[in-house]
RNA sequence: GGGCCGUUAACUCAGUCGGUAGAGUAUCUGCCUUUUAAGCAGAGAGUCGCUGGUUCGAGUCCAGCACGGCCCA
């Protein structure tokens, strides 16, 4: 216990001494003149009696509604609508004049203009409104009217502050440009870039089409544990973390299937999971550590049914989102009406990659083609390995239209159903758009058997890249011994399918928070 | 892990051959009651990422490090 204190007093030291660079990191930037600045005048209104920081504001009208019902009313049309309207917001340009002033108010609706004139507001109030800065948000009502350049505005009888903003907003016409900031102070990117806030909005549209589709077919959704001491479902190194009380460690999940799975034994024949994962791996333009995953199982189901899915729910994404199922994702036009192309591995491998049919089954002759590209992989892993990096080199960047890559070998497949014809590969695809993997699905292997020769298996040919922790999970063949029934199941990336519907390069620009290093220098707790 | 590029005012960016640090926005002061990247006049604002080296002299050249971006593995 003694050594646990020990470990945690370090550790929390440490992070004091950090905390403490990082604060002095900061006040460089405090001592900057308009942040003084900006301190001093909000000291000025509170003793002109003003609170920087109200909380009896009635909740206010939205700009974007406002204007949708009377962008179209002209200026005479306005004059007879005698309705004032109150709304709140960040003032986001200000243009003064002596003795009136035009700013824009920004709400997550949209934005509305306002004017304000002294003789309108009154000397006192208008004394206090010459206080307010770009980036306060402020709160105003008045009647509309429309200005000589024809912009529906309104003629504040009064404004009021709601936040004081301490700190000035990035530059008014280029924004914040700088990727490192955009993704360290996301606020400040989502209020500057437009842009950027309907991505996001873009990206909750999905995510509960993706709930809507699942529970309307019947599909039951679940959490399931993201903390395991068995690793599995995937091939990926894990994070790890200490259960104090428990005296163990964990993984966090890399997966959740082999819960899900234990879900279909235990009777819910329709599940699905829509959550993070996370993944202890390089960090990429499709690589986030955490990220979110769907996994959905179907009982009574083949690979085949989840591929006609799989295309149903994605066309149907499409039409929602781009009001077509052909549109643009970066240098490509996407099509993505049923039904997509549909090869086998080995055709992709010997149509798109240009590999010689002869040396499919031959490892020599594979990992000798690896060589020559630059890739050691070391020789006597199973034939399937050679295959997929191969795969990955030659195809995948191809493969721009929706294609579905069929019968992976069994050998990189432990927990998929074997085929029928071929016990080599199995009932397995891949999902590929814009040369990235979007989904992963297969029939289920359901002969606990066979589960648990390959799980052994599995674990006796580990090679020394696998990074997973040599464990068969044998509650899991157990569960699988009482019985699952026939099933498929499928993993979409999320965060990839956010990407193509919103034409976003990176995965970066699909989370809210990336995952960067601190600011200020890195910590380690060990 | 490797390669290339970047880091200068709160933000967006210039900075020539190594010779006292620049602009726009933002801020402050003055004028201005229909502007919308408002305008005009003036002012203030910098640990040039960090550490070392070369040099009479370094934002600039060299080395190392940090953070980030892009490309590759």
């Amino acid at each position: 216990m003694q050594a646990v204190t020990d470990r945690f007093y370090h550790w929390y030291k440490q992070i004091d001494i950090e905390s403490k660079k990082r604060e002095e990191f900061c006040k460089l930037s405090e001592e900057s003149q308009v942040i003084k600045q900006r301190k001093q005048k909000a000291q000025e209104l509170e003793k002109l009696g003003i609170n920087l920081f109200p909380n009896d504001i009635k909740p206010p009208e939205r700009a974007g509604a406002i204007k949708k019902v009377y962008e179209k009313y002209d200026a005479e049309a306005l004059e007879k609508v005698e309705d004032t309207f109150r709304v709140a917001g960040r003032i986001m340009a200000l243009r003064r004049f002596g003795k009136a002033a035009f700013f824009s108010l920004k709400d997550s609706s949209g934005s509305i203009q306002i004017h304000v004139m002294r003789d309108r507001i009154g000397k006192d109030a208008y004394k206090i409104f010459k206080k307010f800065d770009i980036g306060d948000i402020v709160e105003a009502e008045g009647r509309l009217f429309r200005t000589k350049t024809n912009e529906l505005t309104i003629e504040a009888d009064r404004v009021r502050l709601v936040t004081k903003s301490m700190r000035p907003l990035p530059e008014k016409y280029h924004g914040i440009k700088d990727k490192e900031l955009r993704y360290r102070r996301r606020y400040e990117d989502l209020i500057m870039n437009d842009d950027v806030a309907e991505t996001f909005r873009t990206r909750a549209r999905i995510i509960q089409m993706l709930r809507h589709y699942f529970t309307s077919n019947g599909f039951l959704e679940v959490e399931t544990p993201m903390m395991q001491s068995i690793v599995g479902g995937a091939t990926a190194r894990p994070f790890v973390t200490h259960h104090n009380a428990l005296g163990i460690d964990l993984f966090m999940r890399i997966a959740p299937e082999l819960y899900l799975k234990r879900l279909l034994v235990g009777g819910f024949d329709r599940v699905f999971e829509l959550n993070r994962n996370f993944r202890n791996e390089g960090i990429s333009l499709q690589h986030n550590p955490e990220f979110t995953m769907l996994e959905f199982y179907e009982a009574y189901a083949t690979y085949e049914d989840l591929m006609v899915r799989t295309e149903e729910l994605f066309a149907q994404i499409a039409l929602d989102i781009k009001g077509d199922t052909k549109f643009q994702y970066q240098d490509h036009e996407i099509e993505m009406a049923p039904p997509w192309k549909r090869m086998t591995l080995k055709e992709s491998l010997v149509e798109v990659g240009g590999v010689p049919e002869e040396e499919l089954d031959d490892k020599d002759a594979l990992n000798k083609r690896l060589e020559g590209m630059g890739v050691e992989m070391g020789k006597d892993l199973v034939l399937g390995k050679y295959l997929a990096k191969l795969f990955d080199l030659l195809v995948e960047p191809k493969l721009i239209q929706p294609t579905f890559i069929t019968h992976y070998p069994t050998d990189i497949s432990p927990l998929a159903r074997r085929n029928a014809q071929d016990p080599s590969v199995t009932d397995r695809f891949e999902l590929f758009i814009t040369g990235r993997e979007i989904a992963n699905a297969f029939s289920e292997l359901n002969d606990p058997r066979d589960q648990k020769e390959r799980f052994e298996e599995q674990v006796a040919k580990r090679g020394d890249d696998d990074e997973i922790p040599p464990e068969v999970d044998y509650d899991y063949v157990r569960a699988l011994e009482i019985g699952m029934p026939p099933a498929a199941g499928e993993g979409i990336g999320v965060d990839r399918l956010v990407m193509l519907f919103t034409d976003s390069p990176s995965i970066r620009d699909v989370i809210l928070f990336p995952q960067l290093r601190p600011e200020g220098g890195k910590r380690s707790a060990s």
